[in-house]
RNA sequence: CGCGGAGUGGAGCAGUCCGGUAGCUCGUCGGGCUCAUAACCCGAAGGUCGGUGGUUCAAAUCCAUCCUCCGCAA
């Protein structure tokens, strides 16, 4: 079929990948500017764009879709079966969903119609979640509103990070994709509306979220550290600095106020609940990720320091009495 | 020119401001103690202090420049 395909990040990489070694046209693959990233704020293509040229696909980078003729007319010329979005980045406006024959299909990482928006993976694993998936659907105008096609589910382990669950659902989006353009080809897709009052919303990441509350039991905060992994990272703050928390083990029992610290081999956390965490991957800011024992031997904490500590650690003697 | 931190024996760090014989924790190797040990005690090896210039009687330390890594911010 011939495609235009719409989409951004890495996420995206593995569908378009997928759909021209399917076999399908892409005529055109729609992408969102080039942007000043990294240290020296280097301009910096998307993903998607260094993928379509190395197919040889013609690149176009509208630097906004909302009233945008040039935008429209653009896509249009392309005379599309099908347009496919895939973590674009900006709402499509109602004259382009319109524009195809048969419609625009979107591939959602999550199991529509619960997270909605644009970080369901991530808070698939925040809130704890034991398994998600991918949906496509036909996009209407709402925020992924649109009535489904497939699906697929994927368990989410207990040790499972933001970015490990990134790639696989990336590889089933892929994969799901490709059976819905099959399906749709035939003329055999069944598209099923979604249950509103089921639905909910998994809004952008933000680095609000990052700091760890101790108070939390030990589940809820694992699930903090590894939802946030790779980015932007889960961290508490060890005298006055930043200490982002990679990964980590929660465990059961223990008496002490959240935050304490309780053991240093291995490096371990109060929680609340009568919980606690060890920490097991750790990087202090300005320094490299290492495991959290090779961190003390350079960075001693004493059993009974509290975390977060936002000031500067003061002196070693004023021992408090303890009992 | 976005802001900032850092490169010191195998690992993580201190020492750099106020130049003058390189230190801590851990690891490694050898020995000891022990029923035993990841525990404890004694001892040893291992570093051109990121590179290159410069200042100086003398540079890890001061100046210049380059390379590499990382945090923030986007």
């Amino acid at each position: 079929m011939k495609i235009v395909f719409m989409g951004t990040p890495e996420f995206a990489v593995s569908c378009l990948n997928r759909i021209v070694h399917d076999g399908h046209d892409v005529v055109l693959a729609v992408t969102q500017s080039d942007k000043p990233k990294g240290r020296g704020y280097t301009l910096t293509p998307p993903p998607v764009k260094v993928c379509a040229l190395t197919h040889n696909i013609e690149v176009y980078q509208p630097f906004v879709l909302k009233n945008n003729k040039e935008a429209l007319e653009k896509i249009n010329q392309c005379h599309a079966d099908v347009v496919i979005v895939v973590a674009y980045g900006q709402i499509l406006p109602p004259e382009i969903l319109e524009l195809p024959k048969h419609g625009c299909i979107n591939v959602h990482a999550s199991l529509l119609p619960k997270y909605r928006g644009a970080a369901p993976i991530q808070w698939a694993i925040i809130n704890g979640e034991k398994h998600t998936g991918v949906t496509t659907m036909l996009m209407d105008a709402g925020l992924d509103t649109g009535d489904m096609l497939l699906k697929r589910s994927v368990e989410i382990t207990l040790d499972m990070t933001a970015g490990e669950l990134h790639d696989l659902l990336a590889r089933e989006g892929a994969d799901v994709l490709s059976d819905t353009l099959r399906l749709m080809k035939s003329g055999r897709l069944n598209p099923v509306k979604q249950d509103d009052s089921l639905s909910s919303y998994a809004p952008m990441l933000s680095r609000e979220l990052s700091p760890i509350d101790f108070n939390k039991p030990a589940i809820s905060v694992h699930n903090l550290i590894r939802g946030l992994n790779p980015w932007p990272s889960a961290y508490t703050k060890v005298g006055g600095k930043k200490l982002k928390v990679h990964s980590s083990q929660p465990i059961n029992g223990n008496q002490s106020p959240p935050g304490t610290v309780i053991s240093t081999s291995p490096l371990t956390i109060a929680c609340g609940g009568n919980t606690a965490i060890e920490l097991i991957e750790v990087q202090l800011e300005g320094a490299k990720r290492m495991a959290s024992e090779v961190y003390l031997r350079g960075h001693p904490l004493d059993i009974g320091r509290v975390l977060p500590e936002t000031i500067l650690f003061l002196g070693a003697d004023g021992e408090t009495a303890d009992e």
